[in-house]
DNA sequence: GCATGATTACTCGGATACAATATGTCCGAGTAGTCTCGG
DNA sequence: CCGAGACTACTCGGACATATTGTATCCGAGTAATCATGC
């Protein structure tokens, strides 16, 4: 899995620690962590098209939550992050050379095929059960302060 | 994920098909499916190291399953082909740049690594759960006579 | 005829190229603030 | 002093390089069957 997904996750939960009431340039979040200021951007991008932050372009612009947390669930981030297809992709080989039958005996899916998918559906699911507000709570939990540490960097710029 | 993983499962039903008697080369596997001999031999390398298949040398060799498919889960297949480490790994960038606090205060585990462990384990959980034996029990409610084509096919080459 | 040893054909195993995807960078389009200038 | 218009600085957005990983191939080490040979 790409490490934009990290990144992602770490930079929505500063968003809403900043507040929805300024935008935040992606070379601020960026900074925060000493990531690759272009390549961050093109990760919020996806975020952007995804519809989970908006962006604004020119002075004062930036990047700031589409919506509260506990609306956005972990499948969301990872989707626009990483595409919509499933990490196995049945290519249908029994279906290729000697070993292929009569069409018709293809009609119902692989069974292979079936049983990744049976797998990956409980992994989807439980990323759509976890929202980013959950999240939150238990890094506060861990962390009280980061909240306050990064708005008070972000003003003492 | 690798194409492989789909290979290798293709392939270790179609040994359990051919019967555990004689050992089958992975070009004979290859042919079947049309995939590239070389290739699949070397996952068939990775399956033998990881001790799914055994694999020996010379003429009338090749390789057979090492153990019954009731003793095989999908969980061992993905780990021998895709690598043991987990797809999200969390590089800690909580820890870098303006944004890292103490070092005592990341004795805990990061929040977001925590919650993608959380999907993972419940992929993982579901593919331990599925034993190849399972796949090729609902692989031949579809296709009752795969594997005596398989075999015919062998014999017949 | 049978045992023995060299030969040979065949297979896995890993070292070696090639391709696709992920990672990282750069410059242009567009926007909001700012400054200048005239009334 | 105040308003309008041009200008400038700043940010996103996507097009363009680079690195890493997955894909594919090839040749050598090792092995078991085969065949020749001598007893």
């Amino acid at each position: 899995m790409s490490d934009g997904v990290e990144w992602a996750l770490h930079s929505c939960l500063n968003l809403a620690w900043i507040g929805s009431g300024q935008a935040v340039t992606a070379a601020r979040l960026a900074a925060y962590h000493e990531l690759p200021p272009a390549y961050l951007n093109k990760q919020l991008q996806a975020l952007a098209r995804a519809g989970i932050v908006t962006s604004v372009s020119g002075p004062k612009g930036g990047f700031r939550l589409a919506r509260a947390l506990d609306r956005i669930t972990l499948m969301d981030v990872v989707a626009a992050i990483e595409g919509p297809d499933e990490a196995f992709r049945c290519t249908e080989i029994r279906q290729q050379g000697p070993g292929a039958a009569a069409p018709e005996s293809y009609a119902a899916e692989c069974a292979i095929a079936g049983a990744m998918s049976r797998a990956e559906l409980a992994w989807r699911r439980e990323l759509m059960a976890q929202t980013l507000d959950d999240v939150r709570a238990r890094a506060e939990l861990q962390a009280p302060d980061a909240p306050e540490r990064l708005r008070h960097w972000l003003a003492h710029l």
